[in-house]
DNA sequence: TAAGATTGAATCGTCAATCTTG
DNA sequence: CAAGATTGACGATTCAATCTTA
């Protein structure tokens, strides 16, 4: 009711901050954006011996786990976080050091294999102890079991909007199977 | 104790795979980091109409967060995921955008201040909603009350390992305050 | 013509060295 | 000399164009 007064905040050069910039929201992305960048930059420690990077470590696993150690290109670059090109570069890196071949398909001849050569298995598997070590420490030991459990459906479900072609039922439909169990 | 059949696996080539290939604590890190790097690209596409990428966003927000929208750069890198040199190299297209504007220290003339431009918090509120947006579709409303609750509270326990001088915590330690709330 | 894969050019980020000021 | 910030040289990745085979 006073004539002064009225604005207090009148000498405030910022007037009211947007609300949209505290939104609840940005803080769970946030989350999920730095604690991932904070994982990686701890793995890669893991992977000096290596000489490679975390993209790197995601394509031997693959390849490891795959019959015969092998996958088409095409295959390994929609799986993987890389584009086309960007799995070609790789793998000239990976096949420069020695831990994956390429070789031809005998069926169609556009297409080639990347391999995971027996040093390329051996490098991977010298390594892994360590990695594990690693993942355990900063991430699956850090939470109990329950919270670890509700993490990975937690991560599941948001997988499957924003990376369908990784959501293991949209993989087993592509290739006409049953229900899988997700390993990755 | 027949004398044939002593190696009925004597065929196969691969002999028995590695059981650490497929130890579950690669799973929960796979996922991790696809989910993440799922995420970020869907978020790319909210920034178009800024010409930025993700990491732009994060200093954009910060800033915006900030008391007069300004931060030393050192601070805007210790808070951000990248290294002091990548930050002067984000601010130089900020600037160049725009979008920000670098101001000198008055107390120590080492220093530098970035500041958002009214341009830079205009245009950030301007793709804020459809951002929001995003986030919601392929985040938070993923995932039920409860799950995104337990979701963000792993997050934050991981992150204060992984990522240390972000965890709110620490932070407060470093500076002599009171146990904060976590934003982001 | 389309699919598999690679290449050239450009962007973004890092590390190590440097410059300036405290 | 240490701290704040930037720069030069380089590595990793992407997009668009290209080459080869289906």
């Amino acid at each position: 009711m006073t004539t002064r007064g009225e604005r207090v905040e009148e000498a405030s050069v910022d007037a009211v901050p947007h609300p949209l910039l505290f939104d609840e929201r940005l803080t769970a992305a946030g989350l999920l954006v730095e604690t991932c960048a904070g994982f990686r930059e701890l793995v890669e420690v893991d992977l000096e011996p290596l000489g490679v990077n975390g993209s790197a470590l995601e394509v031997l696993l693959r390849l490891a786990r795959s019959p015969e150690r092998r996958l088409r290109m095409s295959e390994l670059a929609a799986q993987s976080t890389l584009t086309n090109s960007g799995l070609t570069r790789l793998v000239d890196r990976l096949q420069v050091a020695g831990l994956v071949a390429r070789e031809p398909c005998a069926t169609d001849r556009r297409g080639y294999f990347a391999v995971l050569t027996p040093t390329g298995l051996d490098q991977l598997e010298q390594i892994l102890p360590a990695h594990l070590e690693t993942v355990d420490r900063v991430l699956t030991s850090v939470l109990d079991p329950d919270e670890l459990d509700a993490f990975e459906r937690a991560l599941r479900k948001v997988r499957a909007v924003v990376r369908p072609a990784s959501d293991p039922g949209v993989a087993a439909r592509l290739a006409d199977e049953p229900e899988p169990v997700d390993a990755a």
